[in-house]
Parts: C-alpha cells; sequence; structure tokens
DNA sequence: CACTATCTGTTGACTAAGCGACAAATGTCG
DNA sequence: CGACATTTGTCGCTTAGTCAACAGATAGTG
C-alpha cells in the first residue's frame, strides 16, 4: 500500500486519473450498475457523519451490504470509489441543469464553472459539523475528487477539439482544472460572495486563454 | 395461470397463505435480502401512481432493474409480492412504534389493532388520486394481504398459546384478522372519527372473545 | 377465423456476487 | 523493541442473478 504516493502519482501529475478498471464502458450488466450505485450512495451517506480519512473499505462495505471482494472487483482502492461517487454527483447535477454538451466548448466550460460552484456549496451544506468550515470547505480528498473529475472531462474536450498551442492536452487540462477549482474555492470562501451565475463568467474568462492559447 | 382462484383458493379459506418458497427463514444471503428489497420498495413506489391490477410482472422488474426470471425464483407471482410487502411494511410500523410480543396476548392484540388502524390511514394518505376514498380506501388486493399479514401473526400466537375452544387455530385466525380489518375499515370511512388509539380498544373487546372464547 | 401482440411461467448456460482464508502491510500499546 | 490487532489486496469455490428462448394463455383487430 502506499496512499499518499498513489494519489501524487497519479492525481496532478498528467498522468491517466487512476480508476483502474472500473467505470469504463458503463457496464450494461444490472448487477455492475447496481453495485456500484450501492457502494457510491453508501460512502455518501457515511460522509455525512464521517470524515473520509477515517472510513475503512471494511466498513464501507458492511455499510453497502456488500462483499469486500466484490468492492475490490470494481474499484482499486476507497479513493477510486470516492472519486467515481463525485464524478456521478456532478454528471448529475449538471445534467439536472440542462447542461447539454454540443459542439460549443465556450458553453461547455461555462457548465463546467457553474457546476463546480453549485457543486461546491452543495456539499457545503450536507457536511458534517466542520470546526472551520470557512478556511477548508472541503475534506482533502474531495477536492482532489472533484478535480479529477473536471480534468478528465476537459481533457474529454480538448481531444475532441485539439487546440492549436504545443502543450499536451494532459498540461492545458489539469492546469484548467485546479485553475477553475481554486477559483470556485476563493469565491466560496468570501463572505456575502455573489450567485454562481454571476460569478461563474468571471472563472471562465480566466481560464479560457488557458484553452486557447491562440487567443 | 388462475388469477382470481388462486386467491380465492388460498386466502379466506383456511388454508396457508399462498406464499410458496420465499420470505420463509428470513434468507442470509445479501443478493436475496437485497433483490426482495428492491422489488418491494419498487412495488410501493408504483402503486403511489398505478392500480395493482394494472401492473405486469414485467413492468415491476423493469422498474426495479431485476430480471424477471429472478422474480420468478422469489415469488409465485405479483399477489404474493404485494402481500410480503404489506407485511414487511406493517412489521416496520409495529417495531417502529415499539410494539413488542411479550408473553401477553392482549397486549400483543392491542398492538396489531393499532397497526392496523395506522396503517390504514398511512396507506390512505399516499394512495394514488382515488375518486372515491371514502366508499373504497384501498383496492382490493391490498385489504386481502393486510389480512393475510394479520391473520398470519394471529396464527402464530394462537399456536404458541393455545384457547380451550374447540375450533381450530386456522378458523379463529381467519374471523378475527377478518373481524380486526372490517372494524378498523369502518372507523377509517366514519366521518370526524375518533383517533386510532381511542378507537382500537373497541375492536379489542369486540375481537378478543373469538379468541378467548372461554371468557 | 387468422393475425398480432402481450403476458405468464419455466428452462439451461453464462456471469457477477458472496464467502472464507491467506500473506503482507500497517498501526498501536506496554 | 516485540506482541498484538486491524486493514489490505488477492484467490478458489459456491451461489444467486442475468439472459435468451421457449410454449401456453389471453385479448384485441381486421
Amino acid at each position: 500500500m502506499a496512499l499518499p504516493s498513489a494519489i501524487s502519482e497519479a492525481f496532478p501529475s498528467p498522468s491517466e486519473p487512476r480508476v483502474a478498471s472500473p467505470e469504463g464502458g458503463e457496464s450494461q450488466d444490472p448487477r455492475v450498475r447496481r453495485t456500484r450505485r450501492i457502494l457510491q450512495q453508501t460512502l455518501a451517506e457515511l460522509l455525512r457523519t464521517r470524515e473520509f480519512e477515517t472510513l475503512s473499505v471494511q466498513e464501507i462495505t458492511d455499510a453497502a451490504g456488500v462483499n469486500r471482494a466484490t468492492f475490490y472487483a470494481h474499484y482499486p482502492d476507497k479513493f477510486a470509489l470516492l472519486e467515481c461517487m463525485v464524478a456521478g454527483r456532478f454528471h448529475a447535477l449538471l445534467q439536472g441543469r440542462g447542461v447539454v454538451f454540443d459542439g460549443s466548448c465556450s458553453m461547455a466550460l461555462q457548465g463546467i464553472v457553474l457546476g463546480v460552484c453549485d457543486f461546491l456549496t452543495q456539499s457545503l451544506r450536507q457536511g458534517a459539523g466542520d470546526p472551520c468550515p470557512e478556511a477548508n470547505p472541503l475534506p482533502p480528498h474531495m477536492e482532489s475528487a472533484i478535480i479529477a473529475v473536471v480534468r478528465g472531462m476537459l481533457l474529454e474536450g480538448i481531444r475532441k477539439h485539439p487546440p492549436e498551442g504545443a502543450h499536451s492536452p494532459e498540461l492545458l487540462a489539469s492546469t484548467a482544472s485546479w485553475a477553475i477549482y481554486g477559483g470556485a474555492r476563493e469565491w466560496l470562501q468570501t463572505p456575502n460572495h455573489l450567485s454562481s451565475e454571476e460569478f461563474a463568467p468571471a472563472i471562465q474568462r480566466l481560464v479560457a486563454p488557458i484553452l486557447h492559447p491562440e487567443g
């Protein structure tokens, strides 16, 4: 086991997200989708009252009524589960708001930024009794997961419509995703901040040059 | 197939409830409990907007994300599923109210009567837009299921503490369960009726002589 | 009447989930 | 430090769930 290294290796670096086998290709088997849904739901419920760090795979699977071996058949570790859970809720949030990914990159970017802002506020509301929610709105692994999801979505978009610059898609996606999250986090911690709809364009204008270097 | 006959055969008659294989012995396998829970939950949700009669097994399993063949591995037909669902919710209601089955028959009877009254009002609240809820509070198969559950509980109690009379336990249980349901139904349809707590003792006093013929 | 369509139970082959046990890593406390 | 407990991945075997296909039943339609 190498807890922090697994993250620092796979995460901020340009390497692919560390979600080895699972969730690739939206499995058709109802048993698979059911198991993953149950695990993700259970983790979300547990996170209302517990720190992610203090949870063991044992506890998660016990609460879910799923065998521990089954867990490892779907996720390499609990961090991967967290990432997939965040991804699922993020996509659901976007879909609930009618954000569609047509050809327009700027619309997609705006949707993602808005999604991050709303996801943050929503996660903050239902978070556990944090002693200092202003200073650290979300636990670190949660933040990593959100950024990974945003990075993945940006990467997909970049590969469809490659920009002109010399930088690798991975570098662009990582830089932009961290920028978006950092901006949204700053916004969230600002007292009496604007609404997400009013604020999102600011981040969008800041980040757009990263993705469109020619501008 | 014999839709109505299967009911009229197995239900009001003293024969055992028609729940062939399933739910006998509270299966330990997590997969089994999960499947049954999902099917029962799904049926409850469907019943909020649909008539039980109009539902096919196909529809139920589709909505539940469970294979149709799996359904038949647990329940002989949709009526058995309904009965098991009602039984589960009824037991949950009793347990939620702290009704405990100690040695006292009168306490148990009171708990059951109260449970039926509350179950009826609760089922009525969440029922579909019935054109005439006063005349017919619940669809017929729902009524059958509730009575079957009550009958089963009474039968269990009677077998533990057999009364003195010459009647079979089945006859006593059937008569009493129908009496309880009929009384509760009448109470529910009475305008400005008493609370269930105030009313339950009345049924209890009417029914007790059936179960204790010596009194 | 035949034609079409849907629902009902049931079967057998295949696949995922459950279970117990294992070695190895990681804490934790005296 | 050593003894102990817990967690982590992993593996083979068993069991439950999925799937496609089947024949029979029921009902609606031209």
